[in-house]
DNA sequence: GTGCAGTATGCAATAAAATTGCATGGAGAT
DNA sequence: ATCTCCATGCAATTTTATTGCATACTGCAC
């Protein structure tokens, strides 16, 4: 892990579409090495995956949405039958058990609030385990970043 | 927008690291049609950009930390000045203004604690505009996925 | 300093993939 | 039915990825 691969990376996270060549020079080495190192951070699981990164608004995902959700009993059963039921949904993308006043943060992909609604009644309503939610209606994105700096 | 587009969406958000070849295939297309669909994706903006998602742990971003912030005044200029104030901070991956009792909701990928401490002391104690913060350090991620479902 | 082992590098040949022009075919409009 | 527009597939061409191999480098023991 020296500087070219730090450059590797940070030029991943921002475009991965260009071409090996492009990459071999941007970073100074030759295609075969920039080549190799590439897939050594592959396999080394650095680098994840590849993946196409959509504009949400183009997808018909307008609606942003923040939920912080208490539950009634916190056992770990408790807490992972709830992870498991709010993984399950293909409006939440991120989901995530947290300490402090409340016990679980979701961050929603919602097409309108008709989806909110029917969302709702699916994790919170019935036959679950949630005391309390609140929720915060994404009003601007000011950042939205899927690269972590090195 | 039609099937074959859906579904190469779905294919490139989960793993875009295939060829062009491998995709035409999986969407029963010829390499060039593929490609022409995928560009026409591309252009259309509809793929906002091809990246590398690196994992977080192996960065050394070993924590992770939501936090709500109420702010003190709460117009507009005050308000596009914390937002400015916290996009800046590379710790910081997500900035989000949103309703209810909090005005900002950050997510944080952290080294360590000194580095939240250093950050908490830029972002909520300088001469900025912040009433109160409130810190949920996560526990475990259940999700955190970047595609989108179509 | 010297020698060694393990690793990274560049080069060049080869294999694979992307890209383009062009002719064909299909859907919808008139 | 005919026309237009656009998507498609094919095949030729260009570009890129991949591999073997010889060399250079790095860290380390002596």
């Amino acid at each position: 892990m020296d500087r070219i691969d730090r450059k590797l990376l940070n030029l991943l996270q921002r475009d991965a579409s260009g071409t090996n060549l492009d990459m071999a020079e941007a970073v100074g080495l030759s295609p075969s090495s920039c080549l190799r190192r590439v897939r050594r951070l592959r396999k080394t699981g650095i680098i994840d995956r590849i993946v196409a990164i959509l504009n949400p608004a183009r997808t018909g995902r307008v609606l942003k949405a923040i939920v912080t959700v208490e539950l009634k009993l916190h056992g770990e059963q408790h807490m992972r039958r709830f992870l498991d039921l709010v993984t399950g949904e293909e409006a939440v993308s991120q989901a995530y058990a947290v300490t402090g006043e409340t016990d679980v943060v979701l961050i929603l992909h919602l097409r309108d609030m008709e989806e909110f609604d029917a969302l709702c009644d699916r994790l919170f309503r019935d036959r679950t385990n949630v005391a309390r939610f609140f929720t915060m209606m994404v009003i601007r994105t000011a950042k939205d970043e899927t690269a972590i700096p090195l």
